[in-house]
DNA sequence: CTACCGATTGACT
DNA sequence: GTCAATCGGTAGA
């Protein structure tokens, strides 16, 4: 299965959300699950969509890097939620889109940095401004901007569908499409292997050369 | 209140 | 490849 197989008429808006159960695992376990899966956003303007092909784990225990590492505060508050909430938190003035896992009170959460449009792209080109397809949705902050995707859905609970929800894979990955790295950007306990990508996917964030 | 910093991006050499 | 813009969050005075 690849996304060239994709119907272009696909009805997206009908895919049934992933329940609460999917995210409750380990927080590495749901990082590699996520893979493959499809992010839907719907709004007035229109739908957006993709499949979801680099994600970062950030856990509770041994990581600095982790925004809760340092305690609970009002802008990391929904970390501390059930698992299946949405953490949207900025940084350089971009958004950056995370699921929360785990348990409540534990501070888990998975951020998705990746992943294919498959559907609204001329909606992601106007949001983006850009019109390279690869521009609009590869990176963090990038999906963000394309699916519109802000602090207006921080504590959103996926399993309820629109506006913002996650759908099931349409099979198992191929397990040798999985590739483990360090995270991208973290300046401390950056060389934890946390980050999780599908190798060799264009829409992989950060270098191209460290992607196969 | 001020000072510092970051899970980034885009422009530029 | 390098580097600066940019601003909310946080810590500290």
């Amino acid at each position: 299965m690849t996304d060239d197989d994709f119907e272009v008429d696909r009805d997206y808006a009908a895919l049934p959300p992933l329940s609460a159960e999917f995210y409750q695992g380990d927080t590495v376990e749901v990082a590699r699950r996520l893979l493959g899966t499809l992010l839907v956003r719907s709004s007035p303007d229109g739908l957006t969509a993709g499949r979801i092909v680099e994600t970062e784990a950030y856990l509770a225990v041994d990581d600095s890097a982790c925004h809760a590492a340092r305690g609970r505060t009002r802008s990391n508050a929904a970390m501390f939620g059930p698992a299946g909430r949405a953490y949207v938190y900025p940084i350089h003035s971009r958004w950056c889109f995370n699921v929360v896992t785990g348990l409540p009170d534990e501070g888990t959460a998975v951020l998705v940095r990746a992943i294919v449009p498959l559907a609204g792209e001329d909606l992601m080109r106007r949001r983006r401004k850009r019109e390279k397809r690869l521009e609009l949705t590869r990176g963090p902050a990038r999906l963000c901007e394309a699916l519109a995707i802000n602090r207006e859905l921080d504590h959103w609970d996926l399993t309820l569908g629109e506006p913002l929800w996650i759908a099931a894979a349409e099979g198992p990955l191929p397990a040798e499409q999985l590739r483990v790295s360090p995270r991208i950007g973290v300046t401390s306990a950056a060389d934890l292997p946390l980050r999780f990508f599908l190798a060799g996917n264009p829409f992989v964030s950060g270098k191209r050369s460290g992607n196969v």
